[in-house]
DNA sequence: CGACGATTTGAATAGGATCAATGGGAGTGG
DNA sequence: CCACTCCCATTGATCCTATTCAAATCGTCG
């Protein structure tokens, strides 16, 4: 465990509250790791023996069944997953790869657990975090049911957009073929998505989008704030 | 607060740890209301006042966008909904309804903060509860994103049938158009899953369903306990 | 330069949705 | 008890969306 990266696993929401005794057990017993892109971390099925902390790169969730395979989200730093697993002791419901080369925090679920019921104010921020994660699925599963494979393309647009500034330039954050992937589509499909786009102001090259009619694609997106807003 | 209800209550394992005095105070501000079938309890984007628990009947979670609707889950006795809107005093991402006439437990969302920050076997406890409310919906997410039509309701059927113990016959639990919505398609698709579902030894008798051919069923739904099992 | 993977484009197909019309109880009122 | 009505469910026809298969294009990296 490098000492450079403690303070800043501190300051996550998660770790910030617990008392100083409970953290210094918590990341000596942590491994911090580098994996090389396209690593597989942990696969669905397998009990759940850590935690995991994205302190640099990023991590995609996804799943496997029936011979398909899905994206499920991406993690970028700092970000955590599995946590439900950890201190349920279940087994992992999505499989874990790096998307590029990355750092990740690796702390075993026993310690976890046992922080976890030795430290109330760790207990406390845990149930912050997890109801974070929860209304965060609700929401990437009311993006399916409820938008079309356009209209989530062009919501996914606009968070980027504001994600970055504003600037009316955005830069897709992964590879076209994950990015279709994580919108619950197929690449051919998001191709012919960015082309229904075209009319709205939406002008693809590579991985840099430029958006000439915010309003126009705010009108056929209908952004939503409980759906799109990744804070309420 | 009718006195009957309470030792049902308090077996939860939301609220069966927690010390006599949190309970007995979240269950003095506590309301229990019956009401009649379709009745709108909340709406997506009010914040949330009340934590909800249904004792008798059922509640269907739904959510609207661009002028449509979807369902997202079922409560059923005994359980809660809208926990981590209340945990992080958000607004509700649902909207709800009872299904039929239904007793409801409500909990003024101030009070069981309260019991939250007070009561350390209480904040563990939620913990839990919400660890299987977000197992529980990315399995709903894996089952849309990884499934077809057919093939989530062959393995919904499958689900109903071990719940109902095993005897061949199910019994819908809901009517056709909401079981539809719950499993993200319209009526008119339902209608023809369960058609193409004939083969494979599905006979369907208004609410009834007959399972005739539970391997070759089995062979088409490939179900899957990373997705169909709610407990793990 | 050449090879490989990623992306795009085209054509055909499948999966679902929509619109419209019909059949079937359950409940109501006569 | 029966006729009527309403809503749910089914069926048919058609349309739209998205997937699949195939091929061409583009860029990047050895």
């Amino acid at each position: 465990m490098r000492t450079t990266d403690l303070p800043e696993i501190r300051k996550l929401d998660l770790f910030s509250s617990m008392n100083e005794n409970s953290f210094s057990n918590l990341m000596n017993a942590a491994y911090l790791q580098t994996f090389p892109a396209e690593m597989q971390l942990i696969a669905e099925g397998d009990t759940a023996d850590f935690l995991f902390v994205v302190v640099e790169g990023c991590v995609e969730l996804h799943a496997n069944a029936n011979g398909r395979e899905a994206t499920m989200a991406m993690v970028r730093p700092i970000g955590t997953f599995i946590l439900a697993a950890v201190l349920k002791d279940a087994v992992y419901l999505m499989s874990a790869r790096t998307g590029a080369k990355s750092r990740v925090l690796m702390i075993p679920a026993q310690n976890v657990r046992e922080a976890f019921a030795n430290d109330d104010a760790f207990a406390r921020a845990i149930v912050q975090e997890l109801a974070n994660c929860y209304r965060g699925v609700v929401k990437d599963h009311k993006d399916h049911k409820l938008r079309t494979a356009v209209e989530r393309l062009a919501n996914r647009l606009l968070k980027y957009h504001a994600d970055q500034g504003e600037t009316g330039e955005v830069q897709l954050p992964y590879d076209k073929r994950t990015l279709a992937s994580l919108l619950g589509m197929t690449p051919e499909n998001l191709s012919r998505a960015f082309g229904t786009l075209k009319p709205y102001g939406v002008v693809v090259d590579g991985a840099r989008v430029t958006l000439t009619d915010l309003d126009g694609l705010s009108g056929l997106a209908k952004p939503n704030p409980l759906i799109d807003e990744r804070k309420a």
